[in-house]
DNA sequence: GATGAATGAGCCTTCATTCAT
DNA sequence: GATGAATGAAGGCTCATTCAT
């Protein structure tokens, strides 16, 4: 891998945490130079504007969460039921800073740019379009293998998400995982009862 | 008579729909100036910094969010269930830019104010207190009314607000009402279930 | 006394010590609202601009001044001798914040105006001429009765001031009225060595 | 080859003059724009504040003074009379504007810093402290040479100081060295008389 | 005579960005 | 590929001043 590339690299990494806490705007080029020790050309050698590099910065940070789902999916196994408990798991670890601190990157980025910033809103969309189709997949594949019962899955997924992403938002807000907790919990019953044959 | 108070009252309506729109840290004085057509010098007669403008908007769009509720619950009328249900409804508005613009400002504030500006985070979450108090109370009054069945209130205000806040997430980043209203209709199938006698 | 001259008087007061202590420029009409507690129209109405204000001011804090001169000549006596080393222990105070807090508003005004306040530049100058003519008249006086020995009456007066201010410096910048006692004793050596008959 | 220190070195050789007779408060960025030609970020990127501007356009001037200190004194030779008398007349430059433009730059910011900038005070006392130190030492030396009779040191380095000090006051304050150089002349038969063997 | 409200210019500082080196 | 130096615009805020009430 070329050097160039590898510093790009490590500037996302820096500047993913910084924006996912402060926000688009909160966040400046002299914080990413604070956060990286690089200075202000040697940023905008490998970032044209500020937007690209948050634009990159939302993609790691939604690349980060995307691996913790492949990987609780694999971890799951095969049973769709197995994989949508898993997958309420995954968004339990945002309580804990993880996989990234400051919180859901797709909660944050959305409310920050659902009324101004195109280019990021394009991309949470994309990267929530994913998150539901991941759902939606699974639940598809529980109806088709007689494991749920008959359900709009796209519902399903908007109720999982809502219900994560409120959660996220009233952990955060007073700094304890309980919410988020509940909120997972409430899913989890929700499913059994609703869903589960 | 007091055109001070006048003023103050003007700047903070057309500040507030703003703050909520653009966030704290997307919104400077110089929009205030257009959005009110005052001088720097007239806005800053009536608040000293931009936290204190931001935080009297934030209590005006919470204020309008209150109110709606006080409505729905008065519209209701007694009945634990009835008032549940109207709460559940006032939320849903957001999806249409009621009772203002840009979303729901509880969302918004905690999103933006929970990882750096204390201030504000304070406000919020003596406003989520609000709403919550005001959960839990008719839970709990249902509860004694014998129209609901034991539940733990606060788990059940926890949930509420989680899948409505989520839903406005989802509908704000989607620009239509639909995830909204499923989270909404999620919430009710939800009471239905497991909270009415 | 008509209601309007006393207010314009206590804004005076208010103001005086102020813009000896931080300056012209470092004074603010707001400085001024915060010591008097009027507001910004209550001042105006009495002083057309900032200008009128700091020169009243320094009249004033020079007006403290001179009375002490006044009153140290009369204690003093008719002696030549007794007014030169009166008049030099007036200066002596400055360093107890006597007359006036903040230093002698006659080395404070001239240093801050030298280099672009004419209005107060003029009337600094005034002020010290004053100041220069009553030490001339005290040492020519005091030749005239032969209690003095023929002398430069200017040069005495520049010698006196010159060592007083340059003293007053000092033990503002020290906090101790220390170099300030110095030169005053040298003064008086230097008077009893090479005036006094 | 470091451009930035030259660009550093410039604005403080421009800025140097400008805060040495506007002062501190009476002095602006914009002025420094003026004097420089740079645009505001171009001196920002060389200084952190207004302050650390100040306080490096401070000790320059204060360098130009301590410069011709050294100056003086090596032309003087080694005898402390001489080396006495060269330190006296580097001050009396001060009326013709040198070293630099707007009178003495310890007198300046010393009045002006010594109710509300700590920060310049602290600097200009380090600097007087070391003018008294270059004075006693040469007042000690001529004692123990046997060219000076036995004295207070520190009492001489006050009056003289003081009484030069004085004098640039006067001299800026008329528009004349006439003042200035009647002090000098009074030092020198001052130490004649009293210090001089 | 005093106030409160408004202004326009100015304050110090930071912004994202460019580009020669 | 990285830096250092520069910029123009904008940031939040304060200034002295005016004037209707």
């Amino acid at each position: 891998m070329p050097k160039g590339q590898e510093t790009r690299d490590f500037i996302i990494t820096k500047a993913a945490p910084l924006f996912n806490e402060k926000g688009y705007s909160g966040s400046s080029i002299a914080d990413v130079m604070l956060a990286t020790g690089l200075k202000k050309g040697g940023i905008y050698n490998h970032f044209e504007s500020k937007d690209e590099l948050a634009v990159a910065a939302f993609e790691h940070n939604w690349g980060l969460l995307k691996a913790r789902y492949a990987q609780a999916l694999h971890t799951a196994g095969e049973s769709p039921t197995a994989q949508l408990f898993a997958a309420i798991d995954v968004h339990v670890g945002f309580a804990e800073g993880e996989p990234v601190v400051g919180g859901c990157p797709l909660l944050n980025t959305a409310v920050e740019s659902d009324d101004g910033h195109p280019l990021l809103r394009e991309r949470v969309r994309e990267a929530v379009d994913f998150w539901r189709d991941l759902l939606r997949n699974i639940v598809t594949r529980g109806i088709a293998q007689g494991e749920f019962c008959i359900a709009d899955a796209d519902e399903i997924a908007t109720i999982i998400i809502s219900t994560l992403e409120g959660g996220v938002m009233l952990s955060k807000l007073y700094h304890s995982p309980d919410h988020l907790l509940r909120a997972a919990a409430h899913l989890r019953t929700f499913l059994n009862d609703k869903l589960l044959l």
